[in-house]
DNA sequence: AATGAATGAGGATTCATTCAT
DNA sequence: AATGAATGAATCCTCATTCAT
């Protein structure tokens, strides 16, 4: 009787690779990282790692794909709820989460270094749109409730917001001293204000509101 | 009359070899960027690259130092200024103009793509930390006059200016209707209500009304 | 009632692959021709493969000897018959038959490339030994009937016919407008010719010539 | 100053590994030729190697090449001759020599394994097209002096001539009791024989001239 | 018997670097 | 100083074969 195959099992060693992988280019970067390091960190043989992906390449690929995937996951969650500040607010603590990951960063740098190849770059372009397009959605609200600065369009907000996000990134895989914990108050300081506007910043506002709350 | 060495000679020829070496790593990505194609951009011959630089990893660091000096050289002939602000902002569009290259972007994410090697991350931090000492300085005088926010520390708003720099230089790489020139008013627009701070509105309006309104 | 092992599926699922590797040998070449390209054809997995086969070079020697049979049932057929020239004749018009399955020269071609492997010669060498002792046979015969030229040995006389008919499937595989149907008839010519050695014209319009002109 | 490129020092060591290739090939069959065994058979480094060819495909096609080249040589070393069924025998000479390199039938054994395909295929037809087209032309002008049957186009006698010479090749090189020193004799006879035609065999001719001769 | 996931030895190719000229 | 031919270590990838199910 044939043995069956196992669509589980087949899922799993790939994702076994893909985390593998990851962990190896984030360390190695991508040039740097040898398929006999990916498979030795994936614990398998050379043969079973192009059994599952044809080339190295495509394995970069896979990995760029399942962080697209997870955006998409993110923004679906998002359906429905009427807080649109609040969920732009969670978008950026959802990305801070994936920083707390020490291989992020070093991923992240990995890809760039590869921006000038048509296949990274039209991944990458894929996901970048995914977070737009999500952003856009709720600045979008924000906007028409007056929560956010209406003197900017909102691709173009959507494109700062995350122009921020990844500045901080940066940051944190650049400086050893930089911690995520440490900073993320001042990165939704600034995105706060950045989204308020110039004509009525919403963090002092709020601060102010802080102050005089004790004495309510 | 045996020929002398000419240092002028010398000299020209590294430049000219660094500047292929920029193109080069910035078009293909360090490790896609082979030493026949620096030689060929170049216009000279594989002997005599490594005549001039003993490996390849050489010349990438060599160029990165070419970038350490110039930070040196912008803050060097800022000394004796007393305008601080003004300092800090000439910087940004110090980095904006650097950015006009468009090889510069490209060349900045192939070496964040190197940026585990010791040697790398080592030239990295020497550029950076001459960057943040450089604009430390003008943040500690502006904190004094008043002009800078105080709730932050010299080193972490510098580190902030960064990031926020940063992050703009990744998107004009990364998108291509992302411009510089478009787009630098939003960026001094951010960084000066950064500097300013929640309790200080920055904007010019803000400003000009804090000017008329010193005793609130 | 546990089942039995049952040899006729096993005799036919060995022809399944035996064709299968037939048609991948003669269009991929032996080594491009991968197992799992033989599989596919055959509608097998890999596993089943290596169960009738130990090596994809035992399928090889396989189909080699499978042809060592039929040459050898083809002359097993002949046994008794008294027109010997006939009989060679008709050993022409069976390699011709061969030659219409388009496969054919492609195999052909394919183990060609191999003959420098000691299995594969001795496969080669035991096929051409049966077909020659089985032409030896009726050339003796002819010779003693004195319908084929006695001025060379039988041995040579055999290996002249099988020369001639393997230049002509290699121009069957060779040449597109080579056509097995247009062309048979001159291999007849030639062969016959050959057969009927200087002394003695072969083709009919000569003998008749001959009959009528005896005294020339 | 400069090293001089020296074209003579180039053709030689591309020459040297052609002669290598060819001797490799001829042993092992184009898949069981390493490059490895190439550059040690040629003596260079396996970096030499791809100097000079960019793939062990492009040696090959190389080889190929060179025969072609040779083809044309021979040819147009005939131009202007007036006995051209001499010519025409010489060309079967000249093949002849060519089978006296042990080399010769391994590789072309190892090259008719190949030709499925596209590039090797393309070779071979060019380096058959410009025999068949040499032999032609002087078929043409042996028919008009009547020395070669008319009931034929050149083409097809030029196929046939081929043929047979094809044929006697893949027995130097199949059987080893096959010499060409003792074969050719017959060679020419079939040739002969084939080319005079079914009405005025002139081998025969010939040896009956011959057998009335010894008595003049 | 049948399957296909897993394996790893083997091979083509790349490219930084050396060195004789 | 300048050159480019020569080098070989290093790497990606292929594919015949094994084996647990």
């Amino acid at each position: 009787m044939a043995r069956r195959i196992d669509p589980e099992r087949h899922r799993a060693r790939r994702l076994q690779i893909i985390d593998a992988g990851l962990t190896v280019f984030a360390h190695a970067g991508y040039a740097g990282a040898t398929t006999a390091a990916i498979c030795r960190e994936a614990g398998i043989g050379s043969g079973t790692f192009f059994h599952y992906f044809p080339t190295k390449d495509s394995l970069l690929l896979a990995i760029l794909d399942e962080g697209l995937a997870e955006t998409r996951e993110f923004f679906a969650a998002q359906e429905g709820r009427a807080d649109a500040v609040q969920v732009l607010l969670d978008w950026v603590r959802h990305a801070l989460d994936d920083l707390r990951d020490p291989r992020a960063t070093g991923f992240i740098a990995a890809v760039s270094g590869l921006s000038m190849r048509d296949d990274v770059a039209t991944a990458l372009r894929a996901d970048e749109k995914a977070t737009r397009t999500g952003l856009m959605h709720w600045l979008a609200l924000a906007q028409g409730s007056g929560e956010v600065r209406s003197d900017l369009s909102v691709d173009r907000l959507a494109g700062w917001v995350m122009l921020i996000v990844d500045g901080f990134a940066g940051r944190v895989g650049g400086s050893a001293d930089f911690e995520v914990t440490a900073e993320e108050v001042l990165l939704f300081e600034v995105i706060t204000t950045f989204l308020a506007g110039p004509s009525a910043p919403p963090h002092r506002a709020t601060q102010q509101e802080r102050e005089e709350d004790p004495h309510a």
